[in-house]
DNA sequence: GCAAACTCACGCGTTTTCGCATGTGTCGGG
DNA sequence: CCCGACACATGCGAAAACGCGTGAGTTTGC
């Protein structure tokens, strides 16, 4: 085999400073966490290693890295330079963990997926309990937040996201359409159909910009009642019958205590979207939690619409 | 100090796979020489670690990434994305290495200079000896190659190139203007001077395409008697008398036996040139051979010429 | 105003890693 | 044919790295 893969004609002899690749590590979550004990735990190891290898890094460029103040480390300017090329260091390191990931076919290891909170509740949480046992050697972990984690750096493999495109560097598929309806207590709905013009009271998210225009044609005599920023409070609130709610079909169906108000007919909303990085869209893992929830949309399309 | 400097928002959970940096260096070394001790050697480790590094990486990664050959390691394709990736992380590396090395102002620490073999021993020997005793605190490094090396990868830190132009990445400036003239023994000199319609016999590089067009008019009867591909072999050729030879005029002139032969004038030849990376020009150490240089050519300028 | 929680520094015992030495297999030249 | 050069595998002792525990200083909150 004397045919030598040759990334590089001639191998570069570094003088001087001869530095470990694990050390720019420590240097660079000691700056993105500011103190020794933070920065060892993301990295999973004790403090003091942290410790040493900041040292040897400073030790090694001549320089100090950081300042050393009484509640922690600050970074200084050369310390800044190093961060940052150990973060392009780390990127491809990531970029190579998801083509690794994405040539993967095997059906065991670790899959992350992520998806809003109740979507997961209302009606994920049954196919992703069916793929689960289908899998029993893929490690599955579920992430419930409405953040939009950030799959370039595999914070998930895959997301389910209720928005109108993948994005721009993502891959995706549309699982499917969604409307979005009025809903309130049986109570509630009741006394507005007895009386259309009786007032209504709306409970909204902040985002809302207020009570849906088409609903003030027939039920004019509107107020908003109350503001809120979470969602599961919204709903709460709609079950304690504080006032009528918009919400996703899929939600206010699923919802005990909430039907759906005739206010007006339920209108259009933000698809439901399945996206990854183009690199893991073709795994093994990623692939068949994407089929699993394809079938599961197809035979559910009526939940959302 | 609340307030944490955060290079990216949020911090990735990276599951599985957590693995070591400087394994991934162990993977690209080893692809590049292909045996474990020779990617030991180049390392600065032991080819037993080489070894386990690899192994590591494989148990990381769950594929095997070379295979076991009798004479080496062959990279296979999974490797060989390991290792495209290491490179990109290896180029990080390197660039943060000039960053450091353009920042530090301090004449110590070490020094590598490239330049012509002849160049260094015909003229730069004095000046570079100069640099030598006025910084004993450097540690400089003379690599006497006529390979480019490569500036970018930081095989040197500065470079002293007879060419046309700095190339496209690299900052530059001009040394010297240079010309080349005829050379040979004096008794060949003579021979020609006496008879100008004999036979002039050439000893020449290959690269060169034949004797100076200029010359066949005074002399038309003119013949390669010699092609060599190495400039040392050319000097002994043509002080053994074998031929006339056409030489940058610092050659010719420094060469013991050689004189000019006035087949015809000088003409201009390639000039020289001080070229760096960007990132490290200003540092100090380069800045201070820099200036020798120039200070050296100012004062030496009609050696070239 | 004082305790709890937080930061880091230092020293020690343990674990891991490393380098060396030895053994095996293969290839090529005398 | 055998011997040396070169490839790697394996096992062991030394060295380096690591984690833990302690102690000092500062901020935070009751």
């Amino acid at each position: 085999m004397r045919k030598r893969v040759s990334l590089h004609p001639a191998h570069a002899i570094l003088h001087g400073m001869e530095s470990n690749w694990d050390d720019l590590k420590a240097v660079l979550f000691l700056v993105r966490h500011g103190t020794l004990a933070a920065a060892g735990s993301a990295l999973g190891v004790a403090y003091t290693t942290v410790a040493r290898r900041v040292e040897r890094m400073e030790k090694a460029v001549g320089t100090p890295l950081f300042e050393r103040l009484t509640d922690g480390y600050r970074v200084t300017e050369a310390g800044r330079e190093v961060a940052y090329h150990a973060e392009q260091m780390e990127q491809q390191h990531i970029a190579l963990e998801r083509r690794l990931a994405g040539q993967d076919q095997h059906l065991r290891g670790s899959l992350t997926v992520t998806a809003p909170q109740l979507l997961i509740a209302a009606c994920l949480a049954k196919p992703i309990g069916a793929f689960a046992d289908a899998h029993p050697d893929v490690d599955l972990t579920i992430r419930a937040t409405n953040d939009l984690l950030d799959l370039n750096r595999r914070e998930a493999d895959l997301a389910i996201r209720v928005s109108n495109d993948p994005g721009d560097t993502l891959t995706g598929l549309r699982l499917a359409e969604q409307a979005q309806a009025s809903f309130a207590t049986p109570d509630l709905a009741n006394r507005i159909a007895a009386d259309p013009a009786a007032c209504v009271e709306w409970v909204m998210h902040v985002s809302a910009k207020g009570p849906p225009k088409p609903s003030l044609a027939s039920h004019p005599n509107a107020r908003v009642k109350l503001w809120l920023d979470d969602m599961v409070a919204i709903l709460g609130a709609a079950q304690a019958g504080l006032g009528v709610v918009r919400l996703p079909m899929f939600l206010g169906r699923s919802t005990p205590g909430l039907v759906q108000v005739p206010i007006l007919p339920p209108q259009p909303y933000i698809p439901i979207w399945c996206v990854a990085h183009r690199d893991v869209w073709k795994g093994g893992k990623v692939r068949a939690f994407r089929e699993a929830l394809v079938a599961y949309f197809r035979e559910n399309r009526d939940q959302f619409t």
